[in-house]
DNA sequence: CGGTGGTGTCAGCCACCACTGATGTGACAG
DNA sequence: CTGTCACATCAGTGGTGGCTGACACCACCG
């Protein structure tokens, strides 16, 4: 069936880490290096999970020499946004249409 | 740190059998019988998705008779639509906050 | 050209979570 | 009262995913 939430984005920011990493590239263009000391994170660890954001397509990679800044693209968490916000007035308009029991 | 999006409530959402629950409910009220059958899931397996969203805060139970109602509580996805809105308009703010190299 | 430091990849381990089957409880019909 | 149905809870199990250590690669600096 249809949900009008995409499932996979979801999992993928529902990680407390991916999350503190997105909430972080919200306010700023970090390189990881910022992002491990601002998470206390391993490198391999916050690799693995940029790499899922990347693959995710939430952030993108901008390489500056031997630094790779992360940035926040911000049409991808305004369109989750917006499905939520689409839900949420779906459950508000329909909060009187009760299917009759069996 | 501070995160401004709640991951518990991001954790409970992200499980594809939950959002689907979630938005068949922000369709229309429900009983337990109903979502068997839109679903297929076992009654089980359903029941315990539906006790995490309880727990979650997310739907609001309505005992009929020897049915169950659920309802979904929109001001909570509301409420995260917001969050991630209020990211989202972050992250387009501070499209060009770039932290210099160490 | 070596050495160093930043970054990505891979394999392994471990914990958590979703799913299931059995069982209990309460409500209704006969 | 007894059977049936709706719903919840519990223990057990299997699979998925996060964390880590070892290694490879590339850019810079001396």
């Amino acid at each position: 069936m249809m949900t009008s939430v995409d499932t996979d984005l979801m999992r993928v920011l529902a990680d407390p880490l991916r999350l503190q990493i997105v909430t972080l590239l919200a306010r700023e263009t970090l390189c990881s290096t910022h992002l491990i000391e601002e998470t206390g994170a391993k490198q391999t660890n916050l690799s693995n999970h940029l790499r899922v954001l990347r693959e995710a397509g939430v952030v993108e990679t901008e390489p500056c020499g031997r630094y790779t800044y992360y940035k926040l693209r911000p049409d991808v968490i305004a369109q989750l946004a917006g499905q939520f916000a689409d839900l949420a007035e779906s459950a508000r308009n329909a909060a009187e249409n009760k299917r009759a029991c069996p």
